[in-house]
DNA sequence: TCTGGGGTCCTAGGACCC
DNA sequence: TCTGGGGTCCTAGGACCC
């Protein structure tokens, strides 16, 4: 903790929700829900509108469409929400060179690190940022904290969500946080939150009636140590900047259970393959390959096999996946399977009896909303583009037809027209529809 | 109303070594 | 004869975050 409030804790509101709303006219103002739209599915994010209704985060979007049918259910864009992230973090890294994203919406930055920062002018800085985050995202708002830690911040840029700043003047963090629910803690979560309560620790104040033994005895040494010093406002974590990445994975879960292991085994082949594509792509290679299986119950199991070096051969870690799959029981079904790397190394071994010529990146197949959705993929929300409508979005689709809106967030709210699923003059669009 | 996908960090036990 | 103690690596599982 510092004497300045000079770290700042970004997050954009409803961030994916938001995107979409921009993006589509008819939608702004309307409950929008962005995540999984099969059977399945959960949700990423819901907007405000939404949210009234009892839509939140991680929710099933079976329970999201029970609680609001009439919203929109849309599968996202992770191209419009990438663009708009680099956007964000390329505005905050004007301000200081220490900028910390944690996602796509969410950021630390230590402005005492920023050029000219002036402490007494931090809120105008502040605004200014929120300002021109609006300005280049076409509308996107944000809310921010402003304290002396990153714990402060965090919890600060909460308080005025959303579109809202607090600062934490600098001698007022217990104040603040003590009269807060423990589970206001970031790192404590439902299951800390729920053993904390059969103990009688409710808010942060009650926390900090109990001695560090007590709360290591209950959650052990890290989270106890951590949680005594955090309900103290005692935080000097830094700003990192470029946090290096630990592991990469991919994992689907299925529409229906699966018991068929030749095709576990497939899809275990192209989760490699995809992990691979992605090593390559970070320019990285690891030694720990890790298979996850989810069974029909739920209950995950993860096999490991750590290699003699490290690699980024999607035929290596293909077959590795596959042994340590051969090994598994798959009981009463698979629910979900992952293929991930760690121990990861930025360089790659001499590997002795891999061919000269680079390994040639097999076709990675359909991708998985083709596989769900059938060749023509039109998944709610999915940008397309007609040759004589223009520019609109997938609306629905099903029996063979497709039904999109035609606008973008350059026009006002357009009309509806239905189309075969295949018909030639309608494309996937790009939705980078810049300077309309 | 059954529970995504991509990550991070921690714990605990056993192997192995000095 | 009654069994140290610490460090590191590996594996499996779990909590948590967005």
């Amino acid at each position: 903790m510092r004497s300045t409030a000079s770290i700042l804790h970004l997050d954009l509101d409803a961030f994916f929700a938001a995107v979409e709303q921009r993006d589509k006219p008819s939608l702004r103002g309307r409950p929008v829900v962005v995540g999984g739209v099969g059977g399945r599915g959960v949700v990423a994010t819901a907007s405000y509108e939404a949210r009234v209704h009892g839509v939140r985060s991680a929710m099933s979007t079976a329970e999201a469409r029970s609680r609001c049918p009439h919203a929109a259910f849309l599968a996202g864009r992770f191209d419009a929400y990438q663009r708009a992230s680099d956007q964000v973090m390329g505005r905050l890294r004007e301000a200081s060179p220490l900028v910390e994203p944690l996602s796509f919406d969410e950021a630390f930055v230590d402005l005492a690190a920023g050029e000219d920062f002036d402490p007494a002018g931090v809120l105008d800085t502040v605004e200014q940022i929120r300002r021109d985050i609006r300005e280049l995202t076409g509308g996107l708002t944000a809310s921010a904290g402003v304290a002396s830690s990153k714990l402060m911040a965090k919890i600060a840029s909460e308080i005025r969500k959303p579109d809202g700043v607090y600062l934490v003047e600098p001698g007022t963090e217990l104040d603040v946080l003590g009269p807060m629910q423990v589970t206001a803690i970031p790192g404590v979560g439902p299951a800390t939150g729920e053993r904390l309560r059969r103990v009688g620790i409710v808010t942060v104040e009650d926390a900090r009636r109990h001695e560090v033994d007590e709360l290591v005895r209950l959650l052990g040494q890290a989270a106890g140590r951590s949680l005594y010093r955090l309900t103290r406002a005692q935080d000097d974590r830094p700003v990192v900047a470029d946090r290096e990445v630990k592991s990469v994975s991919v994992e689907d879960t299925f529409e229906t259970d699966v018991t068929d292991r030749a095709r576990l085994e497939a899809v275990a082949d192209t989760m490699a393959r995809g992990v691979a594509a992605k090593l390559r792509r970070h320019g990285l290679s690891g030694r720990t390959v890790t298979l996850k299986v989810r069974m029909h119950d739920f209950s995950t199991h993860t096999r490991s096999t750590t290699l003699a070096g490290p690699t980024d051969q999607a035929r290596l870690l293909a077959s590795t996946a596959r042994a340590l799959l051969d090994a598994e029981d798959l009981g009463g079904g698979v629910r979900l399977i992952g293929v991930g790397v760690s121990g990861l190394a930025d360089w790659v071994q001499e590997d002795l009896f891999a061919p000269d010529e680079p390994e040639p990146e097999p076709d990675p197949g359909p991708s998985r909303e083709e596989r769900r959705h059938g060749e023509h993929g039109w998944l709610p929300g999915v940008d397309v583009h007609h040759t004589t409508h223009g520019d609109g979005w997938v609306w629905g689709a099903g029996l063979g037809r497709v039904t999109v809106r035609f606008e973008t967030r350059f026009t006002g709210p357009g009309p509806v027209h239905t189309f075969r699923a295949d018909d030639p003059a309608l494309a996937r669009g790009h939705g980078d529809t810049v300077g309309a």
